[in-house]
DNA sequence: ACCTGAACACCGTTCAAGT
DNA sequence: ACCTGAACACCGTTCAAGT
């Protein structure tokens, strides 16, 4: 059989979610897709760049609904679809937090939140750091919570409910720090806040 | 020669700070310290657990500074100690954010900042998860600074003053939206804030 | 208590060669 | 364009045995 880029990152994407990332290496790609491991660098440079690339693809499956209107719920709009995304593969926020940190990926939600940050008149110097800020907190919830989750998941019986997934609460603090330094007429007004530092 | 724990511990310190965390492996160590890699097996029974004595003993290492009154000042102290003691090992934001995902370590900081918030105020159900999205932040934003870092230092001339780390101005957003749900005299209402959700 | 020596079961990547 | 076969230079971990 001979593949294509997207054959090898649809079978990476399987072996992922069914074995998890540790086992997700160019041999074991390999031998599932039946062919040697050097053959896959056919398709990709580097295993980081098929890790890139499935990402990207992890990504593009996430759920991607209407643009709300207002700025803070676009804003949220993103993260909540970036973590859905994530979630939908074993092991997900591991691979995509990797791809950003080596600047491979996740530039569509971190564009999204720069215009949404932009849109809802945040100090211009503010914008790229509330982005990251955002971006880091999703990143790291997600992890903890994949990892909660496949720690969980060995002991049988306890399908806990998650605790009652606190994402929506950390999202909330992140956005109204944003919405302290937003001068808008639909709220929160600056007033005591002093800076850090 | 004939090692204790500790040894290991600081030899290990040398050659993450030196070579960085890809090539701080158990041979590699073992090299190192003029002993078979299996010999390190006696001071610690894998590995990751090396890796958090490793992650301890750098935080341990790091800044301890006097606690502030105030409990935001504290909250931000408690912070930029943490990046302090991370940045002065190379890769010691990875070291130690991997330790606190495996329930291993940086359980001090987070110890700290569950006091500080709720001595501040803050609404116990939300301690935790404040306390863990400023971990998130912290953990997030350094592991960027210092992979950007050692990617800049590749390039020999721009010793790159950093883009004026915006480090506090992040952390600033973070705790301005944890002061926001703060009932204290000091400063800011809470007024037109709904939560995301 | 701390270490050796040898083995087991793996890795990512390169490269000449095949079709 | 896509793949084979073989090699290079590594990994973490186990285990019987030594002092």
């Amino acid at each position: 059989m001979r593949y294509h880029r997207e054959d090898v990152v649809e079978r990476a994407l399987g072996v992922l979610d069914t074995y998890g990332l540790a086992d997700l290496t160019m041999r074991r790609l390999g031998t599932e897709l039946g062919i040697q491991p050097s053959a896959l660098y056919h398709h990709f440079a580097t295993k980081q760049l098929l890790l890139a690339a499935v990402a990207d693809e992890i990504l593009a499956r996430g759920p991607h609904g209407p643009r709300p209107a207002r700025w803070d719920d676009r804003v949220a709009a993103t993260c909540e679809e970036l973590r859905d995304a994530m979630l939908a593969y074993r092991d997900g926020a591991e691979v995509v937090a990797t791809s950003y940190s080596f600047g491979l990926g996740a530039a569509a939600p971190y564009d999204d939140l720069v215009g949404a940050l932009a849109e809802g008149g945040l100090p211009a110097d503010l914008v790229p750091t509330a982005a990251r800020t955002l971006l880091h907190f999703v990143f790291g919830h997600v992890s903890d919570e994949q990892t909660h989750l496949q720690a969980g998941s060995a002991g049988a019986i306890d399908d806990d409910p998650l605790p009652a997934s606190d994402f929506a609460a950390g999202l909330g603090l992140v956005l109204d720090g944003i919405r302290v330094r937003v001068a808008d007429r639909s709220g929160i007004e600056k007033r005591g806040a002093r800076p850090v530092t």
